[in-house]
DNA sequence: AATAAAATTGTAATCATTACAAAATAGTAT
DNA sequence: ATACTATTTTGTAATGATTACAATTTTATT
């Protein structure tokens, strides 16, 4: 999905969400620059923009915007949770060195799944570890 | 992989741990309930039976085997990290209503991962979120 | 038994997140 | 436009999980 040139206030309204505008500027930010930020990252990047902005606004934005499924978190590592405005089925990777997290498309519809006959599947999420393809070149040299 | 009937003395020892009464305890319990407990679960059901039993131990131990491998972190919800001493890739899947996190075996070999081409991928988690089957027949009554 | 190394423990410090109440803003009715 | 109400934002304080650290205990070695 992408949501590079939706109207992001219409986007939020559409998912009953009321458009003001640190929640713009905070989905804005999430939808241009698919860093998969945390918290703070979002926070001190928009502060200057927002000079009055308060932490507890971007905790309290993530997570209205988690419950009308507008975003999704990433778990990858123990002590940080990412943000994704992108709330499609899609895997995450995360490189070890450079830290950077990308986007991985996937198609989970034909993975044998065993064990789950009567078990209702709302969520799946997958992510994986690793060198990523630039730090891998970069060390070969 | 199943772990319940090695010797898990010899099996820390193998993996560059050395067996302490505190580890063994600990390792034992993650391969006698593969119930993928949270640090507090597993202090609070060691604690009785290890009455020295400190929770910054707990903590040292789990980091100490996550180091070595064998253990691996499960993080599903954005507060809480569990652990499972089965190292093998398996997908888990976490019930909304009971909370229980079940064990998936997974065969992610034929999975389409377009775009990593040049990732080295080191590790794979996925895991999946709803409704497990005994609370989705125990609605259905 | 004496010494050194490693592991455990308890307390204090840290850090992310949440609770909460006051202030600011937006929306509605008069 | 004004008064009133509801919503949102903000800052501070509280919480809770994790980590740092030094003292104690245990284990291993001489």
């Amino acid at each position: 999905m992408d949501l590079s040139n939706i109207n992001i206030e219409q986007y939020l309204r559409n998912n009953d969400v009321k458009p003001s505008y640190q929640r713009l500027k905070i989905f804005e930010y999430l939808v241009k620059h698919k860093n998969h930020p945390n918290v703070d990252t979002i926070y001190q990047e928009l502060v200057s923009a927002i000079p009055t902005l308060s932490k507890t606004t971007v905790y309290n934005t993530l997570k209205l915007f988690l419950e009308k499924g507008i975003v999704q978190p990433i778990l990858i590592e123990e002590n940080e949770i990412r943000y994704d405005a992108d709330v499609t089925v899609h895997g995450h990777f995360k490189c070890e060195i450079c830290q950077e997290v990308y986007d991985i498309p996937l198609d989970l519809s034909d993975m044998k799944t065993e064990g789950l006959e009567k078990f209702i599947i709302k969520e799946s999420h997958i992510y994986f570890k690793g060198i990523c393809k630039r730090c891998n070149i970069a060390n070969a040299q």
